[in-house]
DNA sequence: GATAGATAATTGGTCATCCAATCAAGAACC
DNA sequence: GGTTCTTGATTGGATGACCAATTATCTATC
């Protein structure tokens, strides 16, 4: 008497989940639809069935993983408040803490990367993912610029600017763990961030 | 008649610049030792003449392209003059400038990034390039802060700030280089750390 | 609410292909 | 004559995709 419905769609998340595991382990180059199936605890056969081919799978696991940091960083910013000032804040937070406490989650990001570089569909994806996040930082910069909390900035070259530190400091925490601890590194981002924008 | 001295070196280089340009096409996980082969207009064979596998070829890409990147960031700063303020300013531009006009220097980075986090022997080379970038950062800083041209900052953690946004941007360009114009970024960038290191 | 027939889900094996690394043999150079 | 350099064929293994067969689940009918 298994659940009736959602029995596929678990299965399809049980294959993806054990693709982040195994792409956190060992990377895309070491993936393998065998490793995965073991991984899940399934038959190879199945995966094809799930997914047309092995990029497919690693579009779902980028989705998902997309979907993890999205919903840190929204319980962050539940957490924070409306104000727009500390919106980003959380924002910034909840992006570096992930780095620390959801490893998987960049590093797929980073496979990803690898791969997307070289495939104009996965190309359109990961630059539909960019734009989305400059928009969302741009969002949050155009309110508080309206509100005077921030001075009068360009809102998306300056979502570029704060969506590139951001990258650029979770990819260190990321490769290691032990060079910043999460609270210094956030602390480092909004200061800077803070005289960035501030009027 | 080929010439005496040098041909060594030169083969090895040979083989090191066509598996940067096969990396750039399309990858690690696309990379063969058939393909460099053939990209190189040599025999599979001598690849392990010159490099004792596959991981080899990979780290000397990234010493090339590592290099490549240093003497554009040399030669700007040699062009902007001594000053502390000028040589970062140079640094970002040289960065900047080279994920557009040398796209595979960045291409080769990601790609080693996705390798890097599942092999402990890369790691270390990774950890060390980006310990020696913080230090050249970071005396950067340091020099601007005793001149009284910057605030007083803790140069290591600043060094990691600018190293951040420089790599987030950057990446952003390599990612999509029509979503940024390079002046544009690079006027950007610098703005944001005028503001971040201003007294 | 039992049953049969259809549909969906799952298995494990197969296959053609490709790969990194090895090696013996030969060519070029000193 | 010996060392360095280079070749191309070989090898053993792994891989992604495919598929026929099996099982589980659902649905319509009585």
């Amino acid at each position: 008497m298994s659940p009736k419905v959602g029995v596929a769609p678990l299965r399809r998340e049980q294959i993806v989940r054990a693709t982040i595991r195994c792409l956190a382990r060992e990377g895309y180059s070491g993936l393998t639809m065998r490793k995965v199936s073991r991984e899940a605890g399934v038959s190879q056969g199945i995966l094809h069935y799930y997914f047309t081919d092995k990029r497919a799978i690693l579009v779902a696991a980028l989705g998902a993983v997309m979907e993890d940091l999205d919903a840190r960083i929204r319980a962050a910013q539940a957490r924070s408040g409306p104000d727009a000032v500390a919106r980003l804040r959380a924002l910034i937070e909840a992006s570096l803490r992930t780095a620390l406490e959801a490893r998987e989650v960049w590093v797929v990001f980073v496979e990803f990367w690898g791969e997307m570089m070289h495939d104009d569909r996965l190309r359109t994806i990961n630059a539909g993912l960019y734009t989305r996040m400059r928009r969302l930082i741009g969002a949050l910069i155009r309110q508080g610029t309206r509100r005077g909390q921030f001075r009068p900035v360009e809102p998306t070259r300056a979502a570029a600017v704060v969506l590139g530190l951001l990258d650029g400091v979770a990819l260190q925490v990321t490769f290691d763990p032990k060079a910043f601890d999460v609270a210094t590194a956030t602390r480092f981002c909004q200061e800077a961030l803070g005289r960035y924008l501030a009027r």
